[in-house]
DNA sequence: ACAAAAGTGTTTGGAGTACACCCATGG
DNA sequence: CCATGGGTGTACTCCAAACACTTTTGT
């Protein structure tokens, strides 16, 4: 138990932030590299405490600005994991977020004084993580992977124009295996979630594809897989 | 801004706890009514500080075996609500869970000296509830409808031993409709989710029902509906 | 005998799944 | 002209939903 505690003999809020983007065929997490001593060689999600006058979630929102520079991205809450010793240095209950940038969307990282650096990680290979957090990302693909078959979420990985293998691509990263091209169109057609622009891909080495945009900005709840 | 804060310029963590059981062919809600004058006439969530030695979840039990003498209940955390002004009387955020017990366990209601009473409330007929926990149970009631669709957790709102037709009448109460006798006995025999005792229920005025069983003590995630 | 809940099958329509070929473009 | 990804339809199977009568018991 270090001087956290100590000090006030209570418990701490803080969050942790699941980013996530889909860039070159990959699901890509965001991590930073704690400085200290005791986390040598580990990475951490990027997150940090609660003020006493900020919301939960305008907390997170503070630390991904402060830390990649992001604005207006979505944001769920996961879960809160409230172990006693998951945190070593002191009683801290942490609240996990999921959140999805489009991969147009550049982030800015920015290494700030308390961490080595800030960078994207594929999932499929992430590194040692700190703390319980590679439990927090399990999770994380966990929900977005049933999230993905019952609403529209999966437009925020995406950027406002995109191609139908896009976004068939993106089903497939999250979800782990192939799907059939004409049955998934079927559905998506069937179900109006897309609809086509006038414009076709450009700088592809082959055929150009027809650009869709979605019809709808708001988080629905439909049937989808 | 309370003493709380004042105090410990930190955020303080609580637990609310929607505790639910089918009787009388109702969903019911156990509330507890604070003694304190600000919040005459409204009821509230049970539950209570989380103290720093004790893990979020273990916190939970603890409040529950003192208000309500209950041991070893369903617990499922819902959801952690973190707006700065939720709570009048400090900061304080507060993590949701669910528990629901069997009604044929009979929970033991303790008034302590901080509440004026325990009591079980109709979900149809709720009082006016405190801070935001029309919110939390509007909430818990949503999650609750979603999870009996693919998982067996109804079974802890039955006894041990129950007929068809209490089953179906839970699922009935918690989805607010009729369901269909006949696709419904096809669709749980089809699953292999309960199996026959050899004993029928007594005491009914007309026809005795076969009682049945749950074929499996654990949480099992499977399409239902 | 009658009132009340228990128990039990069939038909039909729609959705999911499997499956293969031609097209447009850049190099 | 060739390589690469883009784009499109049909047939079959299976599950969901609609639907009504007979049985058993208590009074």
């Amino acid at each position: 138990m270090n001087k956290l505690n100590k000090r006030f003999d209570m418990t701490a809020v803080a969050t942790d932030v699941v980013m996530l983007v889909v860039e070159d065929k990959e699901l890509k997490l965001l991590l930073i590299k704690p400085k200290h001593p005791e986390l040598a060689g580990k990475w951490a999600l990027p997150g940090g405490m609660v003020n006493p006058d900020e919301s939960v979630e305008d907390s997170v929102k503070r630390h991904l600005l402060n830390k990649a520079g992001v604005k207006d991205v979505y944001l769920e809450q996961l879960y809160a994991f409230g172990e006693v010793e998951r945190d070593p240095f002191g009683r801290v209950v942490s609240i996990a977020y999921l959140a999805l940038v489009p991969d147009s969307q550049r982030i800015k990282l920015m290494t700030t004084g308390s961490y080595e650096g800030i960078s994207w990680h594929p999932i499929s290979q992430l590194p040692e993580l700190a703390y319980d957090h590679q439990k927090i990302v399990d999770y994380s693909i966990e929900r977005l992977k049933a999230k993905i078959g019952y609403t529209n979420v999966i437009k925020e990985l995406l950027p406002e124009d995109f191609t139908f293998n896009q976004l068939m691509g993106a089903y497939e990263l999250i979800l782990g295996k192939k799907l059939d091209k004409r049955n998934f169109s079927k559905k998506i057609i069937a179900l109006k979630l897309i609809k086509p622009t006038k414009n076709k891909s450009v700088g592809g080495a082959h055929r150009p594809a027809l650009l869709y945009k979605f019809t709808s900005k708001d988080l629905k709840i439909i049937e989808i897989l």
